[in-house]
DNA sequence: ATGACACAAAAGGTCTTACAAATTATCCTA
DNA sequence: TAGGATAATTTGTAAGACCTTTTGTGTCAT
């Protein structure tokens, strides 16, 4: 007998606390729940759905894991629609990041190339409101220079503010991702170097930043070009003037170890 | 009384899936459990860390959600463990994009800017096989201008192959997202253009592509910029011809609604 | 001997029931 | 009216039984 031709879809059987899960993540996609919608009861959706609790129970333990509900216990507690956000796809990125997979060479470099982004976006998506903010972060950025665990929250602040002005959600979320953890790496880093060096380093970095805020809010896409070349190499400098014999060819080879 | 001015930390009593579900992620973040593993059965799990079957369901539930084990059923059956990859960061955000969180506009705008930074460091760290892969891939580009259906195809396999010969997983990651996303939404466009200037199409991003490779290979970042900056016009050019009232000056407002 | 079939064993999937713990609302009392 | 005991609601947990799926094994017939 001949082979039929004809595929089949795998008969896989799903689990129940699959198609409740399925079922659940719907209508929060859908928008017919809404962050800060409560859940029925596990009892009642239970009924509901025709499984017993258990079932349910691995079901909201798994939207728990993907950040779309927070549970409650007690009267009134359950469960609390979170609604789809950034912070759900942050989550698993950060762990890559801490596990290992991602190393610090490649963490560094794609922050240099995500700020990129941000400024070239920033400068033609950014708001009145946008500018404001840019500008007072570099007032405060200025003010902080001899304070070099003060300007590390500021510094960090800022790149967030550029995020927002690029008015892109990827954008947004990457840095929040990347840049936070390189925020640590690097200002570790800074803290290493002698006192004057400090100071002056801080100095540069404030100019440099300035530069690229009123660069973004004139639209000057070809200034930001150097500007952000220079501020990729302020980081670079910063981060492998931990390294005694420094390879200056290949800044990104003395992180792989860090 | 005054209050006091320690400040304590939250009194959270966890739950039992959640420590079972800490204690095991653990084992496979530093490498205990390696990929292939397999872990107890549920039974046994329960026995160990002295709790319920459903305590441990719940926290096998956790563990699956996030990709970090398969559970097989039968004899020989349970959680083999898939180590922390790429893909566990890929779900969420591919969630994110596909249910509007993020905007055509955005994806479109980051793909582009993803591209910029995947060819700059392709330039810096391809190996001799990176680029014998681009090579192999352009050419059978060359020899699909006439097909657009397998052309997609080739495509997204070229960005792929930028993306690996950055070796940068960071990259790698966000252009498995993001371009495999933008790639239909991409020749969904062309495929609407006049039959001939599909084919002019095709053949001037065949042309550009090919001399990415090379600057690519050779490391002129110099050319590079010029280079990718027609390919994101050829991109919007493309994606905005859907619309019959274009404005060329914001040529990705039109995307917001698709 | 060999192949097909039946049965057993292992493991996840599910349900039921019961109780414990946490939290809030309510009511009662001083 | 304020404060505290109490009740009600809801999640957290446990235990046990049974079903379903899958694979291994052994037996029987050819």
């Amino acid at each position: 007998m001949d082979e039929l031709k004809v595929s089949f879809a795998p008969a896989t059987t799903q689990r129940a606390s699959d198609v409740i899960y399925q079922q659940i993540y719907e209508k929060i996609a859908s928008g017919e729940l809404k962050t800060g919608d409560r859940l029925p009861s596990e009892r009642e959706l239970a009924d509901q759905f025709h499984r017993s609790r258990p079932s349910v129970r691995e079901a909201l333990r798994m939207l728990q894991q993907n950040k779309l509900i927070k549970i409650a216990v007690g009267v009134n507690g359950g469960a609390i629609v979170q609604g789809i956000s950034l912070e759900s796809a942050e989550q698993p990125l950060r762990e890559l990041i801490t596990i290992g997979v991602i190393s610090p060479r490649e963490l560094a470099e794609y922050r240099t190339h995500n700020d990129r982004t941000c400024a070239y976006l920033a400068a033609q998506y950014h708001t009145q409101e946008d500018a404001a903010l840019l500008r007072e972060i570099i007032a405060r950025y200025g003010e902080a220079i001899y304070d070099s665990e003060r300007l590390a929250v500021i510094d960090l602040e800022f790149h967030k503010a550029l995020a927002k002005s690029s008015h892109n959600k990827l954008c947004i979320l990457m840095t929040d991702v990347v840049s936070t953890l390189c925020a640590r790496m690097f200002w570790d880093s800074v803290s290493k170097m002698p006192e004057k060096d400090i100071i002056q380093f801080n100095q540069f970095a404030f100019e440099n930043h300035s530069q690229i805020t009123e660069a973004v809010i004139v639209g000057d896409t070809e200034k930001l070009v150097s500007l952000m070349n220079t501020a990729g190499d302020i980081f670079f400098k910063a981060v492998t003037s931990l390294k005694k014999t420094a390879h200056l060819s290949s800044p990104f080879s003395d992180l792989t170890s860090l």
